[in-house]
DNA sequence: TCTTGACCTCAAGTGCGCTTGAACTTACAG
DNA sequence: CTGTAAGTTCAAGCGCACTTGAGGTCAAGA
């Protein structure tokens, strides 16, 4: 009685195509009920969470990530409000994460690439020296850190040009 | 003699495998010169754009609008600054889509899902009725839409429960 | 009752962004 | 000069997130 929409209605409202939803179930991120006939039924709850599952995903989250997360809830019955602050908890830092990464590509895209040194290399988000590769692999300081960093790490790490520290 | 990192070198610094670096050669991301020995040589140049493709690739960009965009510059030489400021502005918009939806995101966490409605169904940024499936197909609110736009569909479409329009 | 559109399963296919392996060559330190 | 780490091409493979197609069943209106 309680579910009633069928893999179709859930589709329409979702924004998600049938074989995508069959595919959700396999992953065990959403769950039916089946009518005598072996058809699907959804309660309406399953349009919140194809929405939420889907804008995680958009945000770089693997399936996997999420069918975890929304494992940790009670799929007894009715998470409470604690779980899912839990669940909310748990997600904010990568959010958050994200969100500094996003805006440190827009603000360098006002800057630093804005002023033309991605090809003149002549400003002071530059790599000065080669300086950032002290601190590992990867475009360091568009993953977050700071020249500052980088000149931190020279000084422990005793590359070229050793820079004072009190 | 302006070119002297070799793929190995620029696999460090960039944290992107040879065979990646290879491969966005062939996608026409990146350039390279030969030695007399057919070994690629890159300009340091490289690096910076490196890790700009990586970084608009984790914001979710294809590597084809990454092309495209990196394109539109004079590859005949030294893009100049309007050059940079130009692809600046084409893609600000972008990002900043991407930075509202996720602080979106994050916003539904702490206030409707951190309150436990995903599945008890009773708060503010609920759908009441459905409502929101006036506005088209998808997860509406969480795109972007909020219940008033849903409100605001639902008085002009001639959905159930007419709202007074002023 | 019949018909039509929506649904079912299962296997295979797609597109993206790379990686791996085979078979071979180059660059450079000793 | 020689050994070896690092480089080369090309074809095939992989993981993810789905989609497509074949072959068949179900549900509901005329």
């Amino acid at each position: 009685m309680e579910p009633h929409l069928t893999i179709g209605e859930v589709a329409r409202r979702s924004g998600v195509a049938p074989s995508g939803l069959r595919y959700y179930e396999t992953l065990g991120l959403i769950a039916s009920e089946r009518t005598g006939g072996n058809q699907r039924r959804y309660r309406r709850s399953v349009l919140r969470r194809v929405a939420f599952i889907r804008t995680a995903s958009r945000v770089g989250l693997t399936l996997e990530q999420i069918r975890e997360a929304l494992a940790t809830l009670p799929d007894g019955r009715t998470p409470t409000a604690q779980d899912w602050s839990r669940l909310s908890r748990s997600w904010r830092p990568l959010l958050d994460a994200r969100i500094a990464e996003l805006q440190r590509l827009r603000d360098d895209l006002d800057s630093c690439i804005g002023c033309g040194c991605l090809s003149l290399e002549r400003c002071g988000l530059q790599n000065p020296g080669d300086r950032a590769s002290a601190l590992g692999p990867g475009p360091r300081y568009l993953e977050g850190d700071t020249p500052a960093d980088a000149a931190l790490a020279e000084a422990r790490g005793g590359g070229p040009g050793a820079a004072a520290r009190p």
